[in-house]
DNA sequence: CTGCCGAAGGCGAACGTTCGCCTAACCGGT
DNA sequence: ACCGGTTAGGCGAACGTTCGCCTTCGGCAG
């Protein structure tokens, strides 16, 4: 077989001088050398198509240049776009991004990323809430900055503003005169559902409007569940009039629900949904959502992450606001 | 700064052997040694915390253990499905996977990649369609499998058969009486988009319906310009009974154009969607559509691309099956 | 002529592994 | 006592870099 890379050895043989003459003029080091030596190195390196071995170098300069990324299975919509704008930031500061997937309670991935000697780790993994050995792990010598809740604490977090989505969604809802409001959330052993719900309930409350526990259904963050207990809470308590989804999936499940008992939205019932996906606008009717800035959160975590990298102080929690984004699915009650 | 990890040196050192002899122990070559020393140095290893580098094994061993994945901007609802796919079956081979986003008509991310010692390339992107400097690459002499049409050719390929897409979304149209008939697609310089169309026109052209460039609506795969172009084609066509989106979200575009314009679907229009996304079960009405197999696809791509690593042969062409998924936006013309 | 200096580039060491071969010690058989 | 064969483990080399120090050489001032 032959060699698929050429070494710099291969490089500074053709061009006449030391390999570690080569490495310095190829890492632009220069004046130390002359322009005609330079000139030749760097023709040879062309000519062969010399590609510089980043192992090597990283297990010299103790630096692999790389940070990890654990995520959850982000083929959720939303997750994605974290992913893809932290990638691209890490990209862009000269790093590599690896990504492991988290799996079960095992620090399996965790474990990879360190042999690979990432420089950090970025955690895109809502799951990583019910992990408690992650804790741990994260609060270690390896700089980590985390998107998601993490056991134990003590993990810098970039999030946006979950309690004040919470609020604006209500202040919505009671600036358009309901009082009769229900919420349907994903599982309430997230973070994000508590201080989402907790900031609903406060601001409704600040107004005397109660939200009794049987208008909060929890479910599982996906359309199907959540059309379900739309439909269980519409069964049980009929004169709700409006209903506020923790994420857009949820919503168009809400809005499926509502249109198959042939209630009207927004006239005889208001859906405010989170997330703002692009479907959002072309939903049934458009949907009223509260916007998660989700491509700034991932790219200012990893702009976080990175100063941890180099060593500069950080703040321990990043809140990025969120914004009411009103579209036809909401309106007085009837 | 105390060192973040220790060696194989200090794992030696605490058991009283040589680094060498640590080596083999921890890589399983057990036999070679007593069962007490080998108890020895498992111990030294786990007290210490262990973790072997990465870097340093793929160099001595010339291999990485890692896999690229050169992607596009993934946050696009399907292509993220492809990404954890792929990346899952990456990682239960014992790979690696470090992700690289493509940056318009430069290959710097695969160069990347190539420093990094990658094993082989897994291409996600549609945009290397355009790049024509890619196709070199990528024939070159690392392995790679792309789900993309590749410039030039002569890389394996992973994908859902576009052809039989169109093929089936005219016979389900057919079969239900249409014969006005348009289509809403995607970029017409995209290969998969080509097959389609091929796919679909054939079809009807063997049914003696023709499909006039004037209803074939190219546009960009988004729902905002989908329903733009909608607009235009009932403005120029009202008589269209059915249209076909190349993709979901497309579609949702073009229930959001139908029902502005008061038009019932599926009374006096059908749609048939693409990709058959989670949400495809949500929309107004519930989407029939040709459903596209991401995680088969991604898995699929992953394999055949580890194989060709470990040297097997592989097939040039995979085509995964698709499959209409029949739903309520479709129903015999007025 | 001596001494010094700067420019140009060579060179050894180290990073943390794996791999294959070498050696020392011990065993039993003759 | 000598031999041959195991068994347990040591050891040198190599992977492709970077880094810092060293050498060589020419030139120029004193």
């Amino acid at each position: 077989m032959v060699p698929l890379y050429v070494s710099l050895k291969d490089v500074a043989e053709r061009a006449g001088v030391s390999f570690q003459t080569a490495s310095k003029v190829l890492n632009g080091n220069s004046g130390v050398v002359s322009a005609q030596t330079r000139e030749r190195i760097l023709e040879a390196a062309r000519h062969l198509g010399y590609v510089p071995n980043a192992l090597a170098r990283g297990l010299v300069r103790r630096d692999s240049l790389t940070v990890g990324i654990l995520a959850d299975d982000f083929s959720d919509a939303s997750l994605s776009r974290f992913v893809v704008a932290a990638q691209r930031t890490i990209e862009s500061q000269g790093h590599a991004a690896l990504v492991a997937t988290t799996t079960q309670g095992s620090d399996g991935p965790l474990r990879r990323l360190q042999e690979y000697r990432v420089n950090g780790v970025l955690v895109i993994a809502p799951s990583v809430e019910e992990d408690e050995s992650v804790g741990e792990y994260l609060r270690g010598p390896i700089p980590a900055v985390t998107l998601n809740h993490i056991p134990g604490g003590g993990v810098p977090a970039v999030g946006s503003d979950h309690r004040r989505t919470g609020v604006l969604a209500a202040e919505h809802l009671l600036e358009l005169g309901h009082r009769a409001i229900a919420t349907v959330t994903g599982p309430t052993a997230r973070r994000v559902v508590v201080s989402r719900t907790s900031g609903f309930r406060e601001t409704l409350h600040a107004a005397d409007v109660e939200l009794p526990d049987r208008r909060v259904c929890a479910t599982d963050w996906d359309a199907r569940s959540a059309a379900a207990v739309t439909h269980e809470l519409l069964d049980a308590d009929p004169h709700v009039t409006a209903i506020f989804a923790h994420n857009d999936t949820m919503a168009f499940g809400v809005l499926a629900a509502l249109r198959a008992r042939g209630v009207p939205v927004p006239q005889r019932c208001s859906v405010v949904g989170c997330d703002d996906l692009p479907l959002a606008d072309f939903a049934a009717p458009p949907l009223t959502t509260v916007r998660v800035p989700f491509e700034e959160t991932g790219a200012r975590a990893a702009e976080l992450l990175l100063a941890r990298i180099r060593g500069e102080d950080t703040p321990p929690r990043d809140l990025l606001p969120v914004q009411l984004v009103v579209r036809s699915s909401t309106a007085p009650p009837p």
